[in-house]
DNA sequence: CCTACCGATCGGTAGG
DNA sequence: CCTACCGATCGGTAGG
């Protein structure tokens, strides 16, 4: 009974993962206003209100696929203990994983342009995500300078805007090449010429 | 009856510019996907098969709206004469009269994150227009290295595609801040940064 | 340019 | 988790 129990637990939370996948593909696909419950639910094999049961609106189920991801991406930035440089880096580094994860690009390419208007239900996220990761660059800039390693004349918070709106801009042009632009290049190429020490 | 044939070619021909004009304002509020025939009908006064008699499909309006932006702001870029420092101050220059135009931004930022999908009626017009642009940033850069105004180790092609990329992903910031972003700001630092002469 | 309609699809609910 | 349904809305067509 208490095995069961258990069972029928892990089953609805592996369904929810499923769900969580298949909505943040289609998200990603056809946009939040694009795609449909109906497609999702047949995607994991249930009924859309067997989708309903799990996530209580279409609203909802777009908010738990982006607090997923930031969950599972929460690590890759904003690591304490290292350098400022380290830290760009990183960011180079997240594009070079991002190309492997075409699914997650598309979501957040395609839903956050969607989210400019300011009636979208992810507006308030993106606003949020998008002042959360400027300033996480900005400090990196920051804290790049306080090592030395930062060029005369780069002005860090200009410097973190730039990185961010730059690596925005790169997932478009990777997304309509088919992959062919190389994002980790062309932004270790930017803060290479921003820094004064070999990344 | 020549005035009156006149008269009512000008009316046509005024109703269709009416259309293609409330038909931008709606997709950059709400994507292609996201909005209705019926809406745009509505903002010109007119019913939906009225529109339909203008432009026989959904599709044909979208691309007619993509084509007649082009042709309005095709003198922007590309005009000859220019150094290849005063064409890359265009493309700053062109992020300038950008913010004075919310729903042209809206339009290019939302309609080409969608058009990445290789099944959108829009994305053979992206990839082309995105080639283009890289390509014209390029051309910009290689012409400025003649004239010998090109800090050393900027290599024109990813200068291009960077410069592409960084005014796009500023649209969305610019978006997203409500204005507060300053677009053709961070353009000319990033600009200026690349150059041994004074934009 | 209109009214009236087509079949399809949408998010969400009722009731089990 | 299901079937069956709700009202609303979609792009497009018929016929005038």
């Amino acid at each position: 009974m208490a095995a069961e129990a258990r069972r029928g637990y892990a089953k609805g939370r592996a369904k929810r993962g499923e769900i969580l996948d298949q909505a943040m593909a289609l998200f990603g696909e056809a946009g939040y206003r694009g795609a449909s419950l109906r497609v999702i639910a047949t995607r994991c094999g249930i009924s859309h209100p067997g989708l309903l049961h799990h996530f209580p609106t279409k609203e909802s189920l777009l908010l738990a696929v982006l607090e997923h991801r930031d969950e599972v991406d929460g690590e890759w930035l904003g690591l304490g203990g290292a350098t400022g440089v380290q830290r760009l880096g990183g960011f180079a580094a997240l594009a070079e994983l991002n190309a492997t994860r075409r699914g997650i690009v598309e979501l957040f390419c395609v839903v956050s342009a969607e989210a400019t208007s300011a009636d979208h239900p992810a507006h308030a996220y993106f606003v949020r995500r998008y002042a959360r990761s400027v300033s996480d660059a900005e400090r990196a800039y920051a804290q790049a300078r306080e090592e030395g390693a930062l060029r005369d004349g780069v002005d860090p918070a200009l410097a973190g805007a730039q990185l961010i709106a730059l690596m925005d801009g790169l997932q478009v042009q990777w997304l309509l090449s088919d992959g062919a632009t190389d994002m980790a290049g062309v932004l270790r190429a930017h803060l290479q010429a921003q820094l004064t020490v070999r990344l």
